[in-house]
DNA sequence: TGGCGGCGATAAGTTGCCCTTATGATAACC
DNA sequence: GGTTATCATAAGGGCAACTTATCGCCGCCA
């Protein structure tokens, strides 16, 4: 069987053209490169080259030697490939966060991380939770960040903050009493589309299946709130999203009296390479985001 | 360091997805898989796979296994390289004659050759000695048939047969007594021009040093013929060229009471890969040139 | 929820390869 | 013919890698 070991030392005898200096470069006796030729032209079947005064490469020899060169050159860029790897390693992390976190969040994480991991290449993807999963289980996320539990054996979960939901109500109701789940069955809720994990938070909430009367999905808490502001009815936002979505809409923001709460962690592959790293990373994101 | 074993082990791996039967194709241990793959990945000093319930490549491990499946084929087509050698060795001979010989020897043993040696790919070259020397030196011939001696300590030579040098003269002098050496110098002799053996062997019969008289240089045995058939001097040939040469020319041949002679044999590198058939195609060309 | 099965890691012992030093063989040179 | 240079061979030792046996972990199932 060829060895890299024997194409190395065949390399160092082509270019020294002499047994001695050639297993005095390749650190090694004389005999033990002598064999080790031996054993590459008895696996090869053919003599690579002559021993003599001069020894001289076969035509065989100068043949196999380029190509020898070739795989031996290709070889060690196989270690240039890891040395880059192993610095993307820490460099690139892919995190996915859900839309209702995101927005809030993100602002006062990424300038915290660039901090305190300077060589940290952030890919972020923003998407509801289902979509997130599958992207981490399939490897095409190293992270995400959404609402616990997932209850999934293979993934991690390490929790972040617990949040609670506000109302938010037109202005004009602002002297209204804040309504119970009950009450709030019977106003016109509107709610993010399908799929997003806060509709059903929202829901449950509300201890409701599903939603009884027809209600206006919106693509993000700002269209709600904004939605709100017009007076086309009442909605739920997480606590971190007020001071944001609150700025520019006529609403009125109201506690619950039993507040509606949910926790946010970041998850990633019990499996994962980059376990170690995503645990400080928590770590980290969870201090920014207090 | 990386190693071929590594790299074998790591494609069974990626294959199987499974360290059993990555293990069990590869001929080997479950141990001594998992053993090599860690080796493989602390060199790397990166994590190829996650281990888990269902193993997966992490997007290094994709990366490299591409690179390394390259690398593990061009290293199995060395061996094919080799045996296509190995092949080629029996197959190809270069052999250079020197000019004097080759008209003569090659009819008599091309044929006899490429019937003991069916599979024999004879290239064949014809020059003066001192080139043929350079080229058998450098590898460029694998063998040469010349004069002996060549006295090179690098070289073996395998005598092949001793021929004697005839007298030609114009037709005209055939009843005229067979000059000795010394007569033979006060003659027009014809020679071949400067690098050719024979010139040297014929000037040697003379005892003369240099050529004392303005001697016609031809370039061929053929052209010296015809030069003394035309009657502008006297010339000799080796023995075994006197059917070819004489048969479309005037001239008569004669013998020398003491006969010049010259062995023409086989030589080699002592230290050519082909050494041991070369021994035996010297015995099939001395049998042949008989 | 506790037992079970599959899978990979770990441990301990053995084998075998490869390297070392010492010596031999051969050719070139004086 | 002795000497030197060079590569091959021989013998012994160390270490890497393989083997079997076992553990630990996770997922599955009753």
């Amino acid at each position: 069987m060829i060895t890299l070991k024997q194409l190395r030392y065949f390399d160092a005898l082509a270019r020294q053209g002499h047994f001695g200096r050639a297993a005095e470069v390749s650190a090694i006796s004389q005999p033990a490169l002598s064999m080790q030729i031996r054993e590459l032209e008895e696996a090869l079947g053919a003599p690579l080259l002559e021993r003599g005064r001069q020894m001289r490469l076969t035509a065989f020899g100068e043949e196999f030697l380029a190509k020898a060169q070739a795989i031996l050159r290709q070889v060690d860029e196989l270690s240039d490939l890891a040395r880059a790897a192993r610095e993307r390693l820490v460099g690139r992390l892919r995190l996915g966060v859900i839309p209702t976190v995101a927005p809030y969040l993100l602002p006062r994480i990424v300038g915290r991380l660039t901090e305190t991991h300077p060589d940290l290449d952030l890919h972020i993807r923003e998407t509801v939770t289902p979509k997130l999963l599958a992207e981490l289980e399939e490897g095409r996320l190293d992270t995400a960040i959404v609402a616990l539990p997932v209850s999934e054996p293979s993934f991690i979960e390490a929790p972040l903050f617990t949040e609670s939901f506000v109302f938010v109500r037109p202005l004009a109701d602002a002297l209204l009493p804040v309504p119970g789940p009950e009450a709030l069955r019977e106003m016109r809720l509107l709610l993010l589309e399908e799929g997003h994990c806060f509709r059903d938070q929202a829901l449950s909430f509300c201890r409701m299946e599903r939603s009884p009367r027809e209600l206006l999905d919106g693509s993000s808490l700002s269209t709600l709130v904004q939605m709100v502001g017009a007076g086309l009815g009442v909605t739920l936002i997480p606590e971190m999203a007020v001071p944001v979505e609150t700025r520019s809409a006529r609403v009125d923001i109201a506690r619950f009296a039993v507040e509606p709460k949910r926790t946010i962690g970041m998850i990633w592959r019990r499996a994962s390479p980059l376990a170690r790293q995503l645990g400080e990373i928590s770590e980290a994101v969870r201090a920014a985001a207090q």
